[in-house]
DNA sequence: TCTAAAGTGGGACTCAGTTCCATATATGGA
DNA sequence: TCCATATATGGAACTGAGTCCCACTTTAGA
């Protein structure tokens, strides 16, 4: 719906009235499903997120946190994988556009903390030790890795699979 | 100035008219000064991003990336710590301010593009080879640990020295 | 002292997002 | 079938950020 419209003319270039024409509701109406314009392409992040953490909940426990991470994001890159051009499309838009681009990092953000809790665990950090940058670091490791991933294969015609791609991120660092 | 501002009641509760009166100038001449209004607490972002990639690149040619990342950041956190805790409690706000965490997040953005040519040099990479994730991943990564032991360090009152944490953060993941 | 350029301010404008209130449309019970 | 009560929708006015354009003033250099 509103996607159509943003890689038609672009995001800024659209306006919330411009979307609630073409869905013919009134902009009382948006704003009461969308809390922003940005959050039209953003619904499912708490989903997402949630089966994330489930996905790493559910790695065996004796695995080393970084690899129980880079495993808990097989079913996410698979599910990107599964929406093709699609997908990559609306990761071109994101990259291209800054408030689209800040959008996605708050959502990171938003996983991070999410994750926190469980990647202490794993690393025998301390519940609740604001002091320890550990979990926090891993988490944001592993987000930036799955992030340059995805450009490259968003970005690149040619680009090998997600999961080459994921590997090679995640390798870099470990 | 306006930093005195949005820590007395807040960064959103502080309007730019708020700021133009305790500085005495015009709304135009402060759009004039700043892009926005969160670009009032990030002014030096380009010239720290240039003097980061300085340090990177004076480091030892055979040193492996990811230490040479590590080394390239002693002056930074240097400088950080210098600041003592008026350096924490601007942390603090801007953790604690989702659009003031945004600008944060897209500083680390843009330094991202300006080291990526010397780390994906120093991988070994093929210059502009959008498909290869390496040095955008190893750069998201240093820069989550940054990140990580920043946050420990101004939001525990009894946090280690920023080098140790930041130690620890990148020690996690190599 | 004159002149050009740079700095400053005013004011109108667009658009996102909020708030409050009025009206319509379901839904469930008597 | 009818009524009462949610719940969904729309309208309208408002705030605040950011843009644009034009007028005025200050500064600097010849």
């Amino acid at each position: 719906m509103a996607v159509d419209l943003f890689l038609e003319r672009g995001f800024e270039e659209t306006t919330v009235e411009d979307i609630c024409a073409r869905a013919e509701i009134s902009r009382s109406t948006f704003f009461r499903y969308f809390p922003s314009k940005e959050d039209t392409l953003f619904e499912r992040t708490a989903d997402t997120g949630r089966a994330w953490l489930d996905a790493l909940v559910a790695r065996p426990a004796g695995e080393q946190p970084w690899a129980a991470l880079r495993g808990s994001l097989d079913p996410r890159i698979e599910q990107l994988a599964a929406g093709g051009e699609n997908v990559k499309r609306l990761m071109r838009l994101i990259v291209a556009t800054p408030a689209l681009a800040a959008r996605h990092r708050e959502k990171n953000a938003y996983w991070q903390e999410l994750l926190r809790p469980e990647v202490a665990r794993r690393l025998g950090a301390e519940p609740g030790d604001t002091a320890d940058p550990r979990a926090d670091a891993m988490i944001a490791a592993a987000l930036g890795c799955l992030d340059a991933a995805l450009k490259a294969w968003a970005s690149s015609d040619r680009a090998a699979e997600l999961p080459v791609l994921l590997d090679r991120a995640m390798s870099v660092v470990d």
